[in-house]
DNA sequence: GTCTATACTTCGATAGAC
DNA sequence: GTCTATCGAAGTATAGAC
C-alpha cells in the first residue's frame, strides 16, 4: 500500500488501451492516428510510446488480448463432458458474449479477415488456430457421436462465426446516435438474445445428420 | 474508325479501376496511397486525378459498381417465376459468382460493415438495400406459401452472404503465394461449388418450417 | 510518469508544360 | 491525354526538460 501515486482507477495504461480499441474497431488501424488516440484518451501523445512500444504493439496487444480470452473459453468448452450439442450451444452463446464484453473485437476481425491477418505475430495467431481447432474437438466428438453430419469444418465454422461478428459490428454502428437518421434495414437493433436463439438453431439444423 | 489512338485493349481509366480495386480490397481505403495505385496500374500518379475527382470518387466509384450488380441480379432472381426454394438457391450461387466475377467486392464489403459505411454516397447505399429488400421478398414469397418458416430477414441475410464473403476474402488471402508457409486452417482452399452447395443446404436446413 | 517541441516521412492534390 | 515538379497537410516517433 505504500506510494499510491494516482486517485483514478484506471491507469493511463489501460485508458490508452481502451481508447485504441475502440477507434481501431471504429475506423481500422490505418484510420486512427497516435494523436486520435491520445486525444480519446485524454492522455498525452507521448505516454503511448511510453507504455507501447509503437503503435503495432498497441494494436497488437489489444488483438492478441482477445484472441486469447477466445481461445480459452472455446478450449473449456470443447474440454468440458457435456454432450455436443450443449457445446455446440455454449460455443454460439460464448461468441456472443465475446462481443459485449469486449465490442471492438467484431469489427477488427473482420477487417483481419479481409486483410489476411498481415499485422498479427505468430502469438496471436496461434491464439486464432486454437479457436477454430477447439471449435474442430466439438465437431468431431458429435460426428463420433452420430449426431452431427460430416461437414468441412472451416465452413462450419465461417458459418456460425461469421453471422454473429457481422452482426455485431453492424449493430454497433447502427446505434451510433449519428446514424439514427438513415432508416436502413442495415440498422435495425436485435437483441443479443435473439441472436444467440437464432444461431444455436441454424447451427443445430445445419449440423443435423 | 478515325483516330484510334491506343493499341492496348484497356484504357488507362480501366487500368486505374482495376489496380484500385484490388489494391484497396487487399489493404483498405486508408492502406493504400493514390502513388500505390498508380505504380500498381502502370500509370502515372496524376492521370487519377484526370479520370477521378480525387481518391474518395475513386473508391466510391469501386463500390456503387459492385452493389449495383448485385442489386440488379438479385431484383431478377426475386421477380422471377420460380418456387421460392429455387429462388433462394439461385441467391446463394449468384453471391458466390460475384465473388468470382468481382473478387476485390467480399473483403470491401467486410470493411465496410465494420466501419458502418461512413464513406458511401446515397446512390450507393440505395443499390446496397435493394439487395437486402428483394432478399426480403424472396423469404416474404417463402413464407406466404408456407415453405420457409417466419424469421427475422436482416438475421437470415447475415447468416447466408456472412459465411460466403468471409469466406471468399479468406481465400482470397489464402492464395496469395507468400502466405502459403503458414499451415492454419484458415488457409485450406474450398471449392466455389463446394461452398455453394454447402450455403445452399444451409439456408433451406434455416428456413425450413 | 508526464509534457513540449520538433525531426522526419508520407500522402493527397494541383499547377503547368507538352 | 500525359508527365514533372512541387506545395501543404498529416502522421510516426523521439529527444529532452520537468
Amino acid at each position: 500500500m505504500t506510494g499510491r501515486k494516482k486517485i483514478s482507477v484506471v491507469s493511463t495504461k489501460d485508458s490508452v488501451f481502451a481508447s485504441a480499441a475502440s477507434l481501431f474497431s471504429s475506423h481500422g488501424f490505418n484510420g486512427v492516428s497516435t494523436e486520435d488516440i491520445a486525444r480519446d484518451a485524454s492522455v498525452n501523445k507521448a505516454m503511448i510510446y511510453y507504455h507501447f512500444a509503437d503503435k503495432l504493439a498497441l494494436y497488437r496487444a489489444i488483438v492478441c488480448e482477445g484472441l486469447q480470452a477466445m481461445g480459452e473459453t472455446v478450449g473449456a468448452i470443447a474440454a468440458s463432458t457435456q454432450t455436443p450439442d450443449k457445446k455446440l450451444d455454449a460455443f454460439v452463446e460464448a461468441f456472443v458474449r465475446m462481443t459485449e464484453t469486449r465490442p471492438w473485437m467484431p469489427a477488427i476481425m473482420l477487417r483481419e479477415i479481409a486483410e489476411g491477418a498481415p499485422r498479427l505475430d505468430p502469438e496471436t495467431l496461434s491464439h486464432m488456430r486454437k479457436v477454430i481447432e477447439h471449435f474442430g474437438a466439438i465437431l468431431l466428438h458429435g460426428h463420433q457421436r452420430g449426431v452431427f453430419r460430416a461437414i468441412h469444418p472451416v465452413l462450419a465454422y465461417e458459418s456460425i462465426i461469421g453471422p454473429i461478428i457481422i452482426n455485431a459490428a453492424r449493430e454497433r454502428v447502427a446505434n451510433q446516435p449519428e446514424r439514427r437518421q438513415l432508416d436502413m434495414p442495415m440498422l435495425v437493433s436485435i437483441t443479443h438474445e435473439a441472436v444467440i436463439g437464432h444461431m444455436q438453431e441454424a447451427a443445430r439444423r445445419m449440423l443435423e445428420p
